[in-house]
DNA sequence: AGGAATGAAAT
DNA sequence: ATTTCATTCCT
């Protein structure tokens, strides 16, 4: 048995995980390992990770006799392995990536790899340090969850001996090696949990953010399984739900009780928050009532639920927190939120409950044997050959409702069978862990759901409180038209007022910014209302026009219940999403809080990709994560996100001595505000602005490197860029690459694998030094250091070589050297406004000097 | 799939 | 010391 668990999952893992491996496998969150107080963002980290660990949990679902290895394994645990917390470095391109990209959008992700590094190398160490400190959190984080983590697999390769499977096995021993071996029971415990209430604790609720996603998917799936198994249950799912989030409660509701009735009752066990206690009892009560009958009672249960929830709701909504734990329960209802809109994950996160090994003893159990199986398993890829393998595997398959191969699972899913059952799972999982949060969650689900919640997430926990209301309001349009017995004539505008402002404010304590809410990050907060309500009246709209009038709301309500429930739903919700967010980002652009958009669109988008898998997995630039990922993100947002030239200046500084102080951090943002740009605007606002500090300035310096930079990108357009720069060599416009490289000083790429390319850069090391290849590009680069003076010399010694400054001066004598390495983008949006505004020409002409600059460099380069 | 970077862990 | 793997995504 034991080792079942872990077996199977490979195989399932690769079912699911099959083509996307990476990015839907639930990447270890921080959450998992959540710790309950700190409040620092590390803190946030952790909360994140409890979230996760609920999928942990989840897989504790009914395995549990049978150590539950197989099943639950199956799917989550495929995915769910565990991923190896990353690291600062990680962090940081994770974070700046984009930047570059947008920089270079010509450049590949190889060269941005390359820039990125320079840029890390440049980073001063105290920037670094936050980098670090997060990994370092996660890290830590992500051993309580996994307590027996190991990173490598190491010794299993045994399996190697096919060569691919070598690597499955890897991954599953990866994920959880030691732990679990226990037993299926024992590993239920989970060390850390026992040890560590609170940190356990983090870990139990980490159930609750899978709890949540696996709410929402749960909630998807039942719905689907709904409609494919029972019409009956048809009816009156549409009926309760209503709403879509109301849908998605219902379905958990449904689906938990559903569990319940087979009798697992974890619930309790875990520990469950005040809210959660209170949602299980309501959970409780209605799986009571329908117990005894099953799917058939499940619609009046569902319907009691329904309604239950709508008090619920509404009396939550008043009382807000009744729970105990205020700040906690924030906390919690936050990442739930995260989960919710995550959705995507839940599915995949159950199998990765594996990870739970910790708070889930059925899970962890079977990921024990990891060592073997764990080897086994391996990825996702080989899995199947792995399973083969291993036995456990096949008795893993044996219990997985999943008939097929795994591959096939995937197909399956839409069955209903498997799919109920992995349902109910992580219902049950969710229920234990999450379901308290959950309630609150819920609320904010739906209006995420409805709508732009979205950027609500991001805003701090509390706001959910308040935000509720908005939503419901929300939710009441919608209601409206769909149907709803007027009770939500609670006061749509009058709250979501007043949520406004609270959340705000709530974002701003968080930024602990305190001063100027709209200016920092938040400032999504209070843009997001507006958005927010907009998108109401769009859906609204969207949904009149699907009823075809708001008047018939009843007779629309099934109809439209419909559409939207089924995957429709979700599609079109997305769908509005998607554009609320597009458009809110678009317009807000800059400062809004893109960030906490973009992570909110990540999450929307992202989350059903199963389900919608089209929309969009990946289009946003969010990238598709997954919505504890948002969570995740967000706190990673937090980090401090620098601008390409403050990179560039950066290096430059180093490059003359190290910093010339911290000074640099003032440029940083403190708290969340860095955010990035989203998009390629920023950029431009960027460079307007570098372009603006220059003119002002005057003075030479590092901009060059910044405009090189952007001009890179151009390069390829270059036709303008030949122009005007005297730079008679510039060689290494190259590539961009090339130029971070040299303009960002060295920073030792290469250093340990050469392989082919090695050469390319080459490589300076910190110090300067640079090998031999490298001078030849270094000469190239030269030039443009030599924009600055006083930095050349530095680098002229530690390079070797560098050919005299000289455009720069002549260009544009702008940069200013002290310029600040790195505007917040807040201010540099606002500088950039303020530039566009007066002087939008100007700017513009700043910007084809840059052009010109680049344009020689460029030929030089080509030379 | 492979590969670019860095870091951490394990071997 | 060397390997592995984490992330991102383009080729």
């Amino acid at each position: 048995m034991k080792g079942g668990g872990r077996g199977k999952e490979p195989p399932v893992e690769v079912e699911v995980s099959g083509k996307r491996p990476k990015r839907k496998c639930l990447q270890w969150h921080p959450l998992l390992s959540k710790k309950a107080l700190d409040f620092s963002e590390e803190e946030e980290e952790e909360d994140e990770e409890e979230l996760e660990k609920p999928l942990l949990v989840r897989e504790s679902r009914g395995p549990e006799v049978a150590c539950g290895g197989p099943i639950e394994v199956e799917e989550d645990s495929s995915e769910q392995r565990a991923r190896r917390p990353m690291n600062a470095f990680l962090l940081f391109c994770k974070r700046h990536r984009s930047l570059v990209r947008q920089e270079h959008p010509r450049l590949d992700n190889r060269g941005a790899t390359k820039i990125l590094a320079d840029w890390w190398a440049v980073l001063e160490p105290k920037e670094k340090q936050k980098y670090t400190d997060m990994a370092k959190e996660y890290k830590d984080a992500f051993m309580k969850a996994n307590p027996g983590y190991k990173w490598c697999p190491t010794t299993n390769k045994p399996v190697k001996s096919p060569c691919h499977t070598v690597s499955n096995a890897r991954k599953k021993v990866w994920s959880f090696p030691s732990n679990s071996p226990k037993g299926c029971a024992t590993a239920k415990k989970v060390p850390k949990t026992d040890s560590t209430p609170q940190l356990n604790f983090a870990m139990a609720d980490p159930t609750k953010m899978g709890g949540l996603s696996m709410l929402l998917l749960a909630g998807e799936h039942a719905l689907t399984a709904r409609e494919i198994s029972s019409s009956s249950s048809k009816s009156g799912a549409t009926d309760v739900t209503k709403h879509p989030e109301n849908s998605s409660l219902f379905q958990l509701a449904e689906t938990w009780s559903g569990t319940s009735q087979q009798g697992k009752s974890d619930v309790p066990k875990i520990s469950v928050k005040a809210p959660l206690f209170q949602l299980a009892e309501i959970s409780s009560d209605s799986s009571q009532s329908t117990a005894p009958e099953g799917k058939q009672c499940s619609q009046s249960a569902l319907f009691q639920l329904a309604e239950m929830c709508l008090a619920s709701e509404a009396g939550k909504m008043e009382t807000q927190d009744d729970t105990c734990a205020p700040h906690i329960k924030t906390e919690t209802v936050v990442k739930e939120d995260t989960g919710g809109n995550i959705t995507d994950f839940p599915l995949s996160s159950p199998p990765s409950s594996s990870t739970s090994s910790s708070s889930t003893p059925t899970n962890a159990s079977p990921p024990l044997l990891s060592g073997q199986a764990a080897s086994v398993k391996k990825k996702k890829k080989k899995k199947q050959e792995a399973t083969a393998r291993e036995p456990p595997k096949a008795v893993d398959k044996d219990k997985i409702p999943r008939p097929g191969s795994p591959k096939k699972t995937l197909k399956k899913r839409p069955s209903s069978e498997s799919e109920l059952e992995s349902l109910l799972y992580t219902i049950e999982a969710v229920a234990k862990g999450a379901w308290g949060d959950t309630e609150e969650d819920i609320p904010k689900k739906k209006a995420s759901t409805a709508v732009v919640t979205i950027p609500r997430e991001p805003s701090s926990p509390k706001k959910r409180s308040k935000a509720k209301r908005p939503l419901k309001a929300k939710e009441e349009d919608e209601m409206e038209e769909d149907k709803e017995d007027g009770s939500r004539t609670e006061m749509p505008s009058t709250v979501e007022t007043a949520a406004n402002l609270a959340s705000p404010k709530k974002e701003a304590e968080e930024a602990s910014i305190g001063s100027t809410p709209g200016s920092t990050e938040k400032p999504t907060a209070p843009p997001s209302p507006p958005h927010k309500v907009e998108e109401k009246q769009r859906e609204a709209e969207a949904n009149a026009e699907g009823c075809g009038s708001r008047k018939s709301e009843r007779s629309c309500k099934g109809a439209l219940y419909k559409t939207l429930v089924s995957e429709g739903m979700l599609t079109s919700l997305r769908a509005n999403v998607d554009r609320g967010k597009r458009g809110s980002f678009r317009s807000g652009s800059d400062e809004g809080g893109w960030t906490d958009e973009t992570w909110a669109f990540s999450q929307m988008g992202p989350t059903n990709p199963k389900k919608l898998k089209k929309s969009k997995s990946k289009d946003e630039s969010a990238p598709g994560l997954g919505k504890l990922e948002e969570e995740f993100e967000k706190k990673f947002n937090s980090l401090p996100q620098y601008s390409p030239l403050t990179f560039d200046k950066k290096s430059t500084i180093v490059t003359k001595k190290k910093k010339t102080d911290v000074s640099t951090a003032p440029e940083e943002q403190p708290p969340k505000p860095a955010k990035g740009p989203s998009s390629s605007q920023k950029k431009t606002l960027f460079h307007k602005i570098v372009s603006k500090y220059k003119q002002k300035k005057e003075k030479p310096n590092t901009v060059d490197k910044d405009i090189a930079m952007h001009s890179d990108s151009p390069m390829s357009d270059s036709a303008a860029k030949a122009k005007q720069t005297p730079a008679p060599c510039a060689t290494t416009t190259l590539s961009p690459e090339a130029m971070g490289t040299s303009a960002s000083i060295p920073v030792g790429s290469q250093k340990r694998k050469a392989r082919k390319s090695k050469i390319t850069h080459l490589v300076r090391s910190a110090d300067g030094r640079v090998s031999p290849a490298e001078e030849d590009k270094v000469r190239d680069l030269t030039p443009e250091q030599d924009d600055k003076p006083l930095p050349r010399e530095t680098l002229c010694n530690e390079t070797g070589c560098y050919s005299a400054p000289k455009q720069e001066e002549a260009d544009r004598s702008s940069a200013p050297e002290v310029l600040p390495a790195f505007f917040s983008l807040s201010a540099l949006a606002e500088v950039a406004a303020m530039e566009n505004i007066h002087r939008g020409q100007r700017v513009i002409g700043d910007s084809q000097k840059e052009m010109a600059q680049t344009p020689v460099l460029i030929s030089c380069a080509d030379q």
